[in-house]
DNA sequence: ATAGCTGTTATATTATACATAGAACAACAA
DNA sequence: TTGTTGTTCTATGTATAATATAACAGCTAT
């Protein structure tokens, strides 16, 4: 799968690799138990430093998206989907409440919000 | 409409004070035309400094939801629900993509996704 | 054993953003 | 004139982001 950063986002750098990861899940690029390339390689293939994709791993590995192991490597979780984190959910609530009211300021409505996140997961769902 | 500040929250102060302004006017607590107190007032009220306040102002201006006028205060746009900001869909498109994959990697699919965001809009029109 | 790879830890530096503080300015109202 | 408005300026302390070296501990294959 192709890991690619923009350095002139507004997104902090290792908030991205770790977007594009779960992005790349859920999309299906990539599935459980896959291997991920590891600190030093995928740091130099991106041009930036060995800590900053360290980092974005130590998050996903927190979340319970990846494993690592000492000398072995980097693989997404066997239970990615299954591993529903415990209050995830209201994690969740609460961003979206955020995004719906800036929606609503800015005039999008319900059925109009609800036909961009059905647009999402149908794009998710596609093979392109 | 009580607006309040958790000193210990992870997001910024600014931005909370931002999300709690949008939430009241997409929950009909503040309307077009109403005012908001003045950076000094809101701040002192709030416990925190004034140029704080006037960040959270400065970045609701920007996307057109309050109106500045020097001298006569802040007020809530007349338009703040017609005015669909150009290009804002493909950000809220961006937000909600990285949400999506957030949640499958979670084990939330489609179907639980949208009785969130259903949630959501409910107790938004609801009284409470 | 040696060499090579893994993630991790430590220390240090540079840059940026957040929040604070105090002061001053220009525009308007009472 | 006095007072209030948002705005601008300078300054400081703190926190995070990203970089750079260096070293360590665990494992594999030569």
């Amino acid at each position: 799968m192709l890991l690619q950063i923009d350095v002139n986002s507004e997104e902090t750098l290792y908030i991205q690799l770790a977007n594009q990861i779960r992005y790349g899940i859920a999309k299906g690029y990539l599935q459980p138990d896959d291997p991920l390339p590891s600190v030093r390689n995928l740091a130099s293939e991106l041009g930036i430093n060995m800590h900053t994709v360290s980092k974005a791993y130590k998050t996903l590995k927190e979340e319970g998206i990846i494993i690592i192991n000492r000398s072995k490597g980097v693989r997404i979780s066997s239970k990615v989907f299954a591993d529903r984190k415990t209050g995830y959910e209201t994690i969740l609530e609460e961003k979206i409440r955020q995004l719906v009211s800036q929606s609503i300021c800015n005039g999008i409505g319900e059925k109009r919000f609800l036909g961009v996140v059905e647009n999402v997961f149908k794009k998710m769902r596609s093979e392109e």
